[in-house]
DNA sequence: ACCTTGATTGAACGAGGTTCAGATTAGCCC
DNA sequence: GGGCTAATCTGAACCTCGTTCAATCAAGGT
């Protein structure tokens, strides 16, 4: 007998891998066209040349398959973000943050079903945060706790994680709400005022508490 | 004839009301309890006593009447806020800032599903916002910019307006991700020092742009 | 070749929002 | 009160979805 534990790929696990990442291409695709709630079992079915109950050969549920998309739109974010500093030589720490911060308003309007809908669902459903959403989470923190650190040397690690988590909702906040309301005017620039404005502001003053 | 703009609230347009605000008390308490998901229009029938098509000549559809109890939150929310700032006598415009945003985080830790629904659901529609919201919303803007032009007195209407928006999407941005990851840790008073570093940084510093 | 095991299928199930033809009732004039 | 008209109320039926599962089929081993 061949060796047992790395199971070889046989036919049927090849068919079945195929089949995984082309539902994940095309719900990405529904996704980013047309948002969340155009993922239908059917028509993903149809469209990947399936039966229904294949989906479900493959992933738990729809709800799985979202969060497959949502795992690649996270790690696309966190590399978005993270090139984004990288491009910027090495600027003060308050340009590094602002750096940070328009790349993910861009990201995020650029990309705003696939953004939305890795809120939308972790959301929605209070159960188990898969373990790689905290490790993308984590990743995106210490993006932004590195500048932070050089920026308040003498803060604690602690202090430093409060501001990081700060910043990063606050951030958040402004994108989200900004996003949202495409309608009653607010444009891009006004969001990356907005942006500016915040960071401006708490990083040129240090003290908290 | 009787005057005939104001028509006469007839017995049907009495039980055409009262069904209206049985409906209301009936999704709100759902939500609170159960959160936006657990709106049923059968269940709402069966509580309510009446069929479910009634439900329909009442309410547009569901989600009209889910509207109907975010109205009521809403105002709600801006009561409470304004309360909070009426009742801390006249203090620093900070402090002024901190206290409501203490309010809205109080608010939405203690009636978490209500406030989720009254943005799960402008969220996903982008149809028309309706009118009642803009003007609710814009309360609460007034509420916020009152201690910022005090704080700020040179600066402009423009300027204000936008720091108004930046600190309403940030300390939303805080509570939002703060009560979202209940599992994760983050406890209540962490969120609350993360609201007052946010404003103390801000607002002690003056300059923008 | 044959058997066993697991994948694949798609019709069927159940849950939910919404509709609508018929039953019921309110309002009104005699 | 009796009767007529128009609106309201009713709930069975319709439709769209996610999900399941008994029956079918194919792969791999012997």
């Amino acid at each position: 007998m061949p060796d047992a534990a790395p199971k070889m790929p046989s036919k049927t696990e090849l068919r079945r891998e195929d089949l995984r990442t082309r539902l994940i291409d095309i719900a990405e695709a529904r996704i980013r066209a047309e948002g969340l709630s155009a993922i239908k079992a059917r028509d993903l079915a149809k469209q990947a040349d399936c039966a229904v109950g294949a989906i479900y050969n493959v992933f738990p549920d729809l709800n799985g398959l979202v969060m497959a998309v949502n795992g690649r739109t996270f790690q696309t974010l966190g590399e978005v973000v993270a090139a984004s500093v990288a491009a910027a030589p090495q600027g003060k720490p308050q340009e590094e943050l602002i750096t940070m911060s328009l790349a993910y308003l861009r990201f995020a309007a650029e990309n705003t079903n696939l953004w939305c809908a890795l809120f939308d669902l972790e959301m929605s459903t209070e159960m188990d945060v898969p373990q790689w959403y905290l490790a993308e989470l984590g990743k995106l923190f210490a993006l932004i706790a590195a500048p932070l650190a050089r920026l308040f040397p003498d803060d604690s690690r602690h202090d430093i994680e409060m501001m990081t988590r700060t910043l990063f909702s606050s951030v958040h906040g402004i994108v989200l709400l900004g996003l949202q309301r495409r309608i009653s005017g607010v444009p891009m620039n006004k969001i990356e005022e907005m942006i500016a404005i915040l960071l401006s502001n708490v990083t040129s003053h240090s003290k908290n508490t």
